[in-house]
RNA sequence: GGGCGCAUAGCUCAGUUGGUCAGAGCGCUACGCUCACAUCGUAGAGGUCGCAGGUUCGAGUCCUGCUGCGCCCA
């Protein structure tokens, strides 16, 4: 990067393009802040803490949208908090994500025409690895597009050394504390993927479908009574595994029956009729097929009630043995045909009603899913979420928003056990060992060579391991302590743990965030995060979510190509509400964009006039040297000082309570309205002015300004803020950081604040709002310099008088044509006038001035101005207003009709002066 | 069936303890290439803040009910 340490090309003499141009920067501070190792952060006792670690996306998956706002977030409170001193460390890393990149190297061997089984799980898992490697970094580059200040030295893997020990210790220790059990339960099946799944890994969606009605003939029945039993299912080909039927113990039309038998249609098979609670009696006919193989309740049934358990439904999804000769083999799909046809055949189909219910699907890949007893691993929640809830109630985490609190201690408060393993092959392998010689069985944190209890061996072949993998979340869990070396004790551990925040989307708050505070309570004895700041989703223009299978992903890598990655990220966090989905518009892009234009240009108006400047004043003694020389600075100084102190509170204050739309909200209209529009057109006349102490000290605030709000805006603009900053000249001797990243925050300060300016330059804004206002209706042209003549109170004269110049510059007056008039004075005749902030204003328009259109323009006036002063007085008037409503409010309200009556009156006169004037020059 | 969220200008959305909060961007109208910026400037039009009650001196802002949309859970 040649000599220039600072890492730009231009300097402060090369005056900057008119058009910010992202592409000429974000590359190249990237590179300068990594070279810099400005990201990076050590361990420091003496200092105050602050820590994140990222969710980590998938590692063969792409930025998306959804990415880029999360990452956005992050990246504001981490480069926010670095400056503010704190030891700021945002550990990066990326998920092996099982299910999904299984899936896709699968495809990639179909395209080859193989499947996993053809290369076998050793040359599989090779292939997998290779694709992660190949695949890996494109998300990470990805997140450094974007501008995120991660810690990458710290950048981890799901699957890297670490996390799998951690993953091993972490199993170990529940297995021998008898918190992960294996059992044949009944599990959520994915045929597509072959795994199991845990519960919400099922999504349930609601389909049209139809409702059975099926007789099933009673054993011995009696003389005169109906035949047969007749229940209602959705799924009649799960009937070849029915082994009872079910009616609610309070069901009268059923209890003669309870106790007796029923033939199974098809089968042939007798299975009882049984009560249970769970039956409700008001749903199809009230009486239930059960079939504990295949349905999750029916499983609990046939628990209570010691039923059979007959699997007739296999892992392909298709039918077992165990049925009649004439079903096996068939789909589920084809089943449901066959069985209806026989029903139908034999009388037993009662009937048909089409029926809307939820059907739940896998989350990977969109199957249907079969649930079907199978052995499988699991965690048992109970113990790991008392402790959990715990933590909340006693306020050891938060959720920002709050009403997120709910959901979590919800779902906590029912949750289930866990499904952890999945027969896959990518992923941690299940660290239990078994011996075929002894039957012993065993989980282990080191691979064993031999058995522990009869020493048969693993090259022996006796001892073999569980051949599946654990979940993907399993590992995900322990990510806020996995990344810190756990499980040795780590000054990192020590230093940044629990981490400060987490910023996630609400939709991962069962999947990933609840687990992580079961687990950090288990494993580290405290919880994972203090605070927990949910995002919502990301959605396309028409408020669809985004979707691969929709098409309407918008890639962020484009946006930021065409934009640039400040605007992405502005168009990201403001305005948005906190928690709320937000869309994605391309027009909020380009309003971003131009936010960066307008910095831009702002930056290039400074840099031009301050060429030559040397600030004499640093950063830290502003305050000081204000209030010390606040007599001899101009008004417009003053009072950019002041709004700039009162953005940096507001801003501030705004990130402190999480709330980034509310953030860059203030800083658009902070740098738009009152830097641009205001402060920069007021300070022009000064700047533009001869040289000496009144223009060094506009300089002096102007450089200050500048400065400071390009440090208010870096967290979210990153690059050019950056750009412009490095820019600016520095004082002299004074030790400028290497970067904007890790210049402190600036501090607000009482002394910037002028209560006397503020009101001041409102008056004149009033003031020259109301003469365009005029001009513009009056159809002037913009170039001519008209005259006006003010009347008002001696000290609103003396405020008009002191800043003639600027009323000149920025209403287009004529400086030789003003006039200032105390109220006494006689008003002009031939003139347009208004009354703004208590000023009359007339503007002398010979030959412009339409009495007509003069007297229509005042009367609407007029009727803003009595409405206001009606709503005021009637409220006034109101006796329970004034004396129940605080002092502050009513004085407010008084002046506020003082005010409006004032408007109104002077108004008023204007009118009767037109109209005698009308009168005599008849 | 339970829980939550949203309904504010033509469009997309802000609005933190109830009292200048009725706002922003885009779009629209008129004018303007004024030496930071036309990725711009100036001025303007546009909303009984979903509906009905209630609390209060006072309610987009709190409470209840209703309607519509969305999400989560069962």
């Amino acid at each position: 990067m040649r000599g220039n340490e600072a890492g730009h090309t231009g300097t402060a003499a090369e005056p900057l393009p008119k058009t910010f141009d992202p592409k000429q920067v974000e590359r190249r501070w990237y590179e300068f802040w990594l070279k810099n190792r400005l990201f990076h952060a050590e361990v420091d006792p003496t200092r105050e803490p602050f820590s994140m670690v990222i969710p980590p996306p998938n590692v063969t998956g792409q930025l998306h949208m959804g990415h880029a706002l999360d990452n956005t977030m992050q990246d504001i409170f981490v480069r926010w908090e670095r400056m503010r001193g704190k030891n700021a460390v945002w550990i990066p890393g990326t998920d092996h994500a099982g299910i999904a990149t299984q899936i896709r190297v699968e495809e990639e061997l179909a395209k080859e025409g193989k499947s996993r089984y053809d290369l076998g799980r050793e040359k599989f898992l090779e292939r997998v690895w290779a694709w992660k490697e190949h695949y890996g970094h494109r998300i990470i580059e990805q997140l450094q597009r974007l501008g995120s200040s991660c810690d990458w030295d710290r950048e981890r893997f799901t699957m890297d050394e670490g996390c799998s020990r951690a993953v091993r210790e972490v199993f170990v220790r529940l297995y021998e504390k008898g918190l992960i059990y294996q059992g044949d339960y009944i599990i959520n099946w994915c045929p597509r993927c072959r795994t199991a799944l845990s519960d919400i890994e099922v999504e349930h969606e609601e389909v049209d479908a139809q409702l059975y009605y099926i007789r099933y003939p009673l054993v011995r029945a009696a003389a005169g009574e109906p035949e047969y039993i007749m229940v209602a299912t959705t799924r009649p080909e799960t009937m070849l595994g029915d082994t009872g039927v079910a009616v609610n113990p309070n069901d009268k039309r059923y209890a003669h029956l309870v106790g007796r038998k029923a033939i199974l249609p098809l089968v042939w098979r007798e299975i009882p009729i049984f009560a249970d609670d769970y039956v409700d009696p008001a749903f199809g006919t009230g009486a239930v097929k059960v079939t504990p193989a295949h349905d999750p309740n029916d499983f609990e049934m046939g628990r209570r009630h010691g039923l059979g358990m007959i699997k007739v439904i296999d892992e392909d999804a298709r039918l077992t043995d165990a049925v009649p000769a004439a079903y096996r083999g068939l789909t589920r799909e084809e089943a449901r045909r066959k069985v209806l046809a026989d029903l139908e055949a034999e009388g037993y189909l009662v009937r048909v009603e089409p029926l809307r219910h939820a059907v739940g699907h896998c989350q990977r890949c969109g199957t249907i899913v079969e649930p079907l007893v199978s052995k499988q691993w699991f965690v048992r929640m109970k113990p790991l979420a008392e402790p959990a809830l715990a933590a909340v109630r006693a306020g050891k985490i938060r959720f920002v928003p709050e009403r997120f609190t709910t959901l979590f201690n919800n779902w906590v408060e029912n949750v289930r056990d866990w499904c952890i393993s999945r027969q896959l092959w990518w992923g941690h392998r299940i660290p239990v060992w078994y011996c075929d010689a002894c039957g012993h069985q065993w989980a282990t944190v080191t691979d064993p060579v031999a058995c522990p209890r009869c020493a048969a061996t693993v090259g022996g072949g006796q001892v073999r391991q569980d051949p599946d993998v654990l979940d993907t979340w399993f590992s995900s869990a322990l990510w806020p302590f996995s990344t810190m070396g756990w499980p040795e004790k780590t000054p990192e551990l020590c230093h940044w743990y629990p981490t400060t925040l987490l910023v996630t989307g609400f939709d991962i708050i069962f999947f990933w965030v609840a687990r992580m505070v079961f687990m950090g309570l288990e494993f580290m004895g405290d919880v994972p995060f203090r605070t927990v700041l949910i995002h919502g989703l990301v959605r396309d223009a028409l408020g669809r979510k985004m979707s691969k299978s929709l098409g309407n992903g918008i890639d962020p890598i484009d946006v930021i190509e065409e934009y640039g990655a400040d605007a992405l990220r502005f168009t990201l966090v403001n305005g948005v509400g906190p928690g709320n989905d937000m869309r994605y518009v391309p027009e909020r892009v380009e309003a971003a964009r131009n936010f960066a234009n307008k910095i831009w240009n702002a930056s290039r108006f400074a840099l031009l006039n301050l060429e030559g400047f040397q600030p004499s004043v640093d950063e830290s003694e502003m305050p000081g040297w204000v209030a010390a020389y606040r007599e001899k600075l101009a008004l417009a100084d003053r009072w950019i000082l002041s709004r700039w102190n009162s953005a940096l509170t507001e801003l501030t204050r705004h990130l402190e309570q999480y709330d980034l739309g509310e953030a860059a909200r203030e800083l658009y209209d902070f740098i738009w309205d009152e830097l641009c529009d205001w402060y920069i057109e007021m300070s022009k006349p000064r700047l533009y002015g001869a040289a000496g102490p009144e223009r060094e000290a506009s300089r002096q605030v102007l450089w200050f300004v500048l400065r400071g709000t390009l440090e208010m805006l870096h967290p979210f603009m990153p690059f050019i803020t950056e750009e412009l900053w490095q820019r600016l000249p520095s004082p002299a001797g004074g030790k400028r950081p290497i970067s904007i990243m890790v210049n402190p925050w600036p501090k607000p300060d009482e002394r910037l604040h002028d209560a006397e300016a503020e009101q001041k330059v409102n008056l004149l804004r009033e003031t020259i709002t109301a003469i365009r206002n005029i001009r513009a209706e009056m159809q002037v042209p913009p170039g001519r310099r008209v005259q006006a003549i003010f009347h008002a109170e001696p000290d609103k004269v003396k405020v008009l008088q002191e800043s003639a110049v600027l009323l000149e510059q920025l209403a287009g007056l004529d400086r030789q044509g003003l006039a200032f008039a105390g109220l006494a004075a006689e008003r002009p005749r031939e003139a347009a006038a208004a009354v703004a902030g208590g000023v009359e204003i007339y503007l002398p328009l010979a030959g412009l001035v339409d009495l007509e259109s003069e007297r229509a323009r005042l009367e609407k006036e007029l009727a803003e101005a009595r409405a206001e002063a009606e709503r005021s007085a009637q409220r006034l008037a109101d006796e329970r207003f004034v004396t129940r409503a605080p002092q502050a409010v009513v004085e407010r309200e008084r002046e506020r009709l003082a005010r409006y009556q004032a408007t109104v009156a002077k108004l008023e006169a204007r009118l009767k002066m037109l109209e005698s004037a009308a009168g005599s020059s008849r």
